[in-house]
DNA sequence: AGACTGAGTTCGAAATCCGAACTCAGTGGT
DNA sequence: ACCACTGAGTTCGGATTTCGAACTCAGTCT
């Protein structure tokens, strides 16, 4: 138990949710559209378990929310909440980051839109009113 | 050691280096003008031997530098380097949105498109195409 | 000499992580 | 009815990482 320098001065604050291994992937996956526990599982390569702890903990920082998708057999997935979302302006730091200074690596990452080539965007899109 | 999936995009290869509890609080500190090993020691809380090791693979990954600052005793400090300090606008992110965010368990945080109601889903938008 | 500094190292105990195998409800095929 | 399969977890024992506290070592100060 650490916590005697200063009272979680912001970062200390959010590094305690989001400061593992695994979060940020998590969001990042999100990102990339992953919702369900055995395709983060495949995706990432975490150990059930870990997903697990590591979901239930972000659902409840409010970074994922755990949705029902299904009755028969009752199913849930995880999709990023609105502060979730808001993490990636973090993420694509991250990303410059590493396309800057991060020797080796560096693979192409940007999604592209089979069809047409154009590189991806993210954006809201309500599937109701076909409009974003 | 798994890093099947793909091969280290980005945030991966990032995160690989600076992805565990301390070493963004190590920048951190950087920033804030610390640079002596007993200073981190004090100012986060971690424990030796873990600074120890972080410091090493900080250096080892460009990001500190060890500095001789002293003979008599031989004495070393750590200095964030070029690349240390350029990780600051990812740090700026996450105070962002710890700043907007991070104050306690959610509550309402799903997503509504106001013209219509229905709740939002994510989805990737071609802008050129405009289809998903 | 004896106390003190600063940058570490060594130690055993405690917390985390791991992969693999298992559970449990419901579905679909024969 | 029987069996294989899905998806979201849980249970296991063992491996890895982290921890705090105490120790080292060179040199300095009084």
């Amino acid at each position: 138990m650490n916590q005697q320098g200063q009272p979680g001065s912001a970062i200390e604050e959010t590094l305690r949710v989001v400061g593992d291994r695994w979060s940020i992937l998590l969001v990042r996956a999100g990102l990339r559209g992953i919702r369900r526990f055995d395709d983060f599982c495949d995706d990432l390569g975490i150990a059930r378990p870990v997903l697990t702890e590591r979901l239930r903990r972000l659902v409840k920082f409010g970074i994922f929310e755990r949705v029902k998708y299904q009755d028969k057999p009752v199913r849930y997935e995880y999709r990023l909440t609105e502060a979730g979302l808001a993490l990636s302006p973090a993420l694509v730091a991250l990303v410059r980051w590493s396309e800057e200074y991060s020797q080796e690596v560096s693979s192409e990452t940007t999604l592209v839109h089979a069809p047409c080539g154009t590189e991806l965007e993210q954006a809201f899109w309500c599937r109701s009113c076909q409009t974003t």
